[in-house]
DNA sequence: TCTCAAAGTGTAATTCTTACACAATGATTG
DNA sequence: CAATCATTGTGTAAGAATTACACTTTGAGA
């Protein structure tokens, strides 16, 4: 398969450069990207089988060496191109981790970028089946320090997700309340009160009817609703939310 | 001056380093350390004027390039220690630049990390007048990209500080209610009801009487509390804090 | 002892959050 | 085509948190 050998032939050269860095003394920086997905009301991520022989069936985030001469968001977006063929999506940086023993081939700063995407939606071409959607929770050992990595981008998703609008990018464009409720009820780990909840969305005045309803469900069809940025985005932002600790 | 010379030569070292990094074509790893205090009502950083002449009487952050055997964190405390002499700080990584042209001697990635001290209190040896503590809100123009990350690290403190209890780290250890008030009116930019701020901390449960009162002020004096950080510990977390956005 | 400047204190109005139940709808089945 | 099913859609009242607001107390200094 072309798809296999190329990306074969891309980690021969990954652990090449490793080992060149390490006999050079120099640091490396990487990139691991944390490809949220959302499925079956579960929170997924994307990750891969551990080539290295060290961390044999052992799942690892998907990460890169950036280049030279390359931005370091660039070098987020690239890979995340490289293993999703997406481009149109959300990335955020989270934090960078460099830890002098994280590696076991050499010394590798990465900086961890999450990612959010439709599963649905995009279709990702996951020709290879080392690619794989785990379920979050469930998920125990990683390869090198991935667990933690895994583990605070999962914090920080939790709370980023309360006071930015970035759940819309797991879902289609048209939602229903229910799906968006889901959402916010497997990520958070809570259950939430119905007419609380499409309160409070109402309310906040970031939802737009589509005027169109859902199909192919069991049962009375809810409404359909898009994420409307231009309102979001004219919102004022306030310095002040009140001291709580 | 000891001291002195061996900045000078330090600095030296640094530019030789990054010639040959560049001539490598080898990518830099760096730490900037926005280093906050707070003075006369004010927030201040401690910044040093740039040694490049492309960056001539221009104000920079405290940074350095990281060693090879040295974990990323523990490079920030070295930086921090050598600059400061302090070692019992608050820092905490905040966010990481990767731009290609950001350093114009070559291409550095640089860790940037936020240290709150008290400065009254820690009396910090400036021996080098080169350093300096800057306002905050006065600051036009810095070398590199460095009023960018300023700004960065100055929002993320204030949302920091409405969620955390860091802001007793520029204070000293006994502080009165208005001095705690003050610190968050400078750092929001905000007027705060002065009885409500009081409630708020009372409530929150995270404050101890020192039974000692201020001395030293021209009208009556207020009580002196301190931070009681295990009675902050014990409290729980939640994942829920409401969806506003 | 008088003045000054800030400390210390309570309450009522408002806003936000939570808890909670039943009728309407469309799909499915017999 | 009537009955059933599962889920949508909707309002209100109680409780909690936030806001706005003014007067008395205290110690220092003149």
């Amino acid at each position: 398969m072309i798809a296999e050998s190329a990306i074969t032939s891309r980690r021969k050269n990954i652990k090449t450069i490793l080992k060149q860095l390490e006999s050079d003394g120099i640091i490396g920086i990487s990139v691991d990207c944390v490809i949220f997905g959302f499925d079956e009301n579960e929170l997924k991520v994307l990750l891969i089988k551990s080539d290295l022989k060290r961390f044999e069936d052992k799942w690892s985030l998907l990460g890169d060496l950036i280049n030279n001469h390359e931005d370091l968001d660039h070098a987020a977006y690239r890979i995340l191109k490289e293993r999703t063929g997406l481009d149109d999506v959300y990335l955020e940086q989270v934090k960078t981790f460099g830890e002098v023993g994280r590696h076991p081939a050499a010394r590798v700063v990465t900086v961890t970028y999450c990612s959010l995407i439709n599963i649905q939606h995009h279709q990702l071409k996951i020709l290879d089946n080392e690619l794989h959607w785990h379920r979050v929770t469930t998920l125990n050992e990683m390869a090198f320090d991935h667990k933690k990595i895994l583990d605070i981008c999962y914090e920080w998703l939790q709370k980023r997700i309360q006071e930015h609008p970035l759940g819309f990018s797991l879902l289609p464009k048209k939602f229903s309340l229910r799906e968006l409720q889901n959402l916010y009820e497997a990520i958070l780990d809570v259950k939430l009160d119905r007419r609380n909840f499409r309160k409070k969305f109402f309310s906040m005045d970031v939802l737009e009817d589509t005027g169109e309803m859902e199909t192919d469900v069991p049962h009375r069809p809810g409404k359909l609703y898009r994420f409307n940025y231009e309102k979001y985005q004219k919102k004022e932002r306030k310095t002040w939310f009140g001291i709580d600790f």
